[in-house]
RNA sequence: GCGCCUGUAGCUCAGCGGAUUAGAGCAUCUGACUACGGAUCAGAGGGUCGGGAGUUCGAAUCUCUCCAGGCGCGCCA
């Protein structure tokens, strides 16, 4: 109902000024914006939006806000274009101006939707001046090498994925970045160790199986803190591999390849696609960053360090804490190499992205790292003019404890063990069902449902949360065939399906609709909200407001199909009826769509 | 010590400067299956929005301050 909103709020600002001629250059000298402030009605009692504007311009007018709301009122009361949309607005409280659409607005509504796949929702627009697409890096997930994906890489990567989905859909460029940690230090003794476990992988070309990397991980972790001639051996190795000696490239890249495939794994059963780009892509570029920032006079060094000070953030600090971009070792860290992502990213191509808008999906953490170095960014003019840095920070997962969420045994927990837990859980559960409900279905049916559930409820669970506060995981609770959970979603859905195979959809194009029940209006009013909530989703970065969206349209619609018959009702209202559900399908589906969740037919 | 984030019902959380009565879900209690899948629906009880002050016609929302918790704080990422 974006469009209508628009129209109705210039209809308004017409309004305003046409009662108050003045006030244009009256508000203007008060320094106060001429806005008639119109948002979504608080309540449903107040209709489909409220003005909010009289009670601010009182003073400025020496008016009582009331009698403000009813000059303006009665303004557009001569407004044939606003009189056809809408009902007479009702004057309330202090000065609100109620509005409510008219019946026929919103059917009209409905039935563009009924042809719109996008449902509404507006491809974003290129600019006459602009030639591309704008183009948004998501840079999401990001799992180290030789480690294993655990629950901390479980938000970012179901947070990022959606934030990407959404932005895809409004017509962005989305490059989907997976920053891995494919460089460092910790490389040293892994390639020491490999060279001595698996020596015959080195000269053959086939990728080798190291089975466990945990496993592989912390033997080598346990030598290099254990075996001083190790240790040597593995600081030998890191300046190798940074001198590009092929052997300990390959046995790197050997590395690399192993955890690849196992990262890939569980982006196959989470539906995640990313392009990969590791830490090391930036290699090239370190060290011209640096003596870039030098040249620009930013870089201070202390201690041995390359450092950059900033005064805009960590004044207070005792003794100030810089960011530094070179060590005393002469090597490069993680600044630096953020440093030289941001200014690559948004580079032109061939030698940078392009980027328009760059978001990063990490925990909140990292919040002073990347304050720190979008600072540097801004301050070396990286950062074009009209682009968009963003840290989009989360908090952390939590037991039910409301501790920091390990195994029994204090472990860290593997990401693909949550999901086969949260699979075999949806599993026990649909059995039990199947079986109190005297229902034969093939293994092949039970095994589709189990997965999906299960892991539209880990996904559901995160999203419909919002981000920046600390995340308590319950499987109990993302499980839930009641209240606001994946099983619920899937199961309005299931229902519509249901209602599709006995009465079948809609032939053509349908014309005429017509209704006549609260619920059936409280629908389409639900219905209408679709596309507003996508928007607010693009700016806010918000995922759990589409989830709350698609909760409160999944009661709507369960209350609806309670108390109105469908398929029993008499025309024309069964086929309008009908047409209802079969929108109310295509949003949950393409909301949950957007969210990463698969829906069912059946389940 | 400094910085960032959080504090809303027994529990888990929404809440976008706006309304008498601050909303959901879970849990608890009471109802509803001869209408499309009851994994549903209808209803009830449950709150000094951490405390205090300020800005505003209006504050859970903005500002300040105090309290509590979490996370981070020079050469790991």
């Amino acid at each position: 109902m974006l469009n209508l909103y628009h129209t109705i709020n210039n209809h308004i600002k017409e309004a305003l000024e046409r009662a108050f001629p003045s006030v244009s250059s009256e508000a203007e000298k008060a320094g106060i914006s001429l806005d008639p402030q119109l948002v979504k009605a608080s309540k449903p009692e107040f209709g489909d939006f409220q003005a909010n504007g009289a009670m601010q311009l009182a003073k400025l007018l020496k008016q009582q806000p009331r009698a403000i709301a009813f000059s303006i009122v009665e303004q557009l009361k001569t407004n044939k274009n606003f009189i056809e949309l809408c009902k007479e607005p009702e004057i309330a409280g202090p000065g609100f101006i109620n509005i409510t659409l008219k019946n026929d607005c919103l059917i009209n509504e409905i039935q563009n939707r009924l042809n719109d796949n996008r449902l509404g929702v507006a491809k974003v627009e290129v600019k006459s001046g602009e030639r591309k697409t704008p183009t948004v890096i998501v840079d999401f997930s990001s799992p180290n090498i030789a480690k294993e994906m655990h629950v901390g890489h479980l938000r970012s990567t179901i947070i990022g994925d959606s934030l990407a989905r959404i932005l895809e859909f409004r017509g962005y460029k989305v490059l989907r970045l997976n920053h891995i940690g494919d460089w460092g230090t910790q490389f040293g003794m892994l390639i020491t160790h490999l060279k001595d476990v698996a020596p015959e992988a080195l000269k053959h070309a086939n990728a080798l199986d190291l089975g466990d990397l945990v496993v592989f991980y912390r033997e080598a972790k346990k030598r290099f803190d254990n075996d001083n001639a190790f240790q040597e051996a593995s600081r030998n190795e890191v300046v190798k591999l940074q001198g590009g000696e092929a052997l300990s490239v390959k046995a790197w890249q050997l590395l690399c390849a192993q955890s690849r495939q196992e990262f890939q794994k569980i982006y196959d059963r989470l539906d995640i696609r990313l392009k990969e780009r590791g830490e090391s892509f930036y290699n090239p570029y370190l060290e011209g960053v640096v003596e870039e920032l030098n040249n620009l006079g930013l870089v201070v060094k202390d201690q041995g360090a390359q450092c950059i000070f900033l005064d805009t953030i960590n004044r207070q600090s005792e003794p100030q804490a810089p960011v530094i971009v070179q060590k005393s070792d002469g090597g490069f860290n993680y600044a630096t190499t953020d440093l030289a992502a941001i200014q690559y990213r948004f580079n032109n191509p061939p030698h940078g992205d392009g980027a328009d808008r760059i978001i990063y999906v990490t925990d909140s953490g990292q919040a002073n790292h990347f304050e720190g170095v979008f600072q540097i960014a801004k301050n070396a003019n990286w950062i074009p003019e009209n682009a968009k840095l963003e840290h989009v920070p989360f908090g952390l997962v939590q037991g039910e404890d409301g501790k920091k969420l390990k195994t029994r045994s204090g472990q860290t927990i593997r990401l693909r063990d949550l999901l086969d837990e949260a699979i075999e859980r949806a599993k026990s559960d649909l059995t039990n069902r199947l079986q109190s409900e005297d229902r034969n279905e093939t293994d092949a049916f039970i095994e589709e449902v189990a997965t999906t559930v299960g892991i539209a409820a880990v996904k559901y669970a995160d999203l419909s949360q919002n981000r920046i506060s600390n995340y308590q995981f319950s499987f109990n609770r993302m499980l839930n065939l009641q209240g606001n959970t994946a099983p619920y979603l899937l199961y309005s859905v299931v229902r519509i399906a249901g209602i599709a195979r006995k009465g079948g959809f809609i032939e053509n194009e349908i014309t005429e609709l017509k209704f006549e029940t609260k619920q059936e209006w409280s629908l389409i009013r639900a219905l209408l909200k679709f596309d507003e909530i996508i928007i607010e989703v693009e700016n806010e970065l918000l995922p759990n407001r589409l989830c709350t969206y698609l909760f409160e349209l999944s009661q709507v619609f369960n209350r609806f199909y309670d108390q109105v018959p469908v398929l029993k009702a008499r025309e024309p209202f069964r086929k309008s009826r009908i047409a209802l559900c079969k929108l109310t399908a295509d949003t949950l589906k393409l909301g949950m769509g957007l969210l990463g969740i698969r829906t069912l037919e059946r389940m």
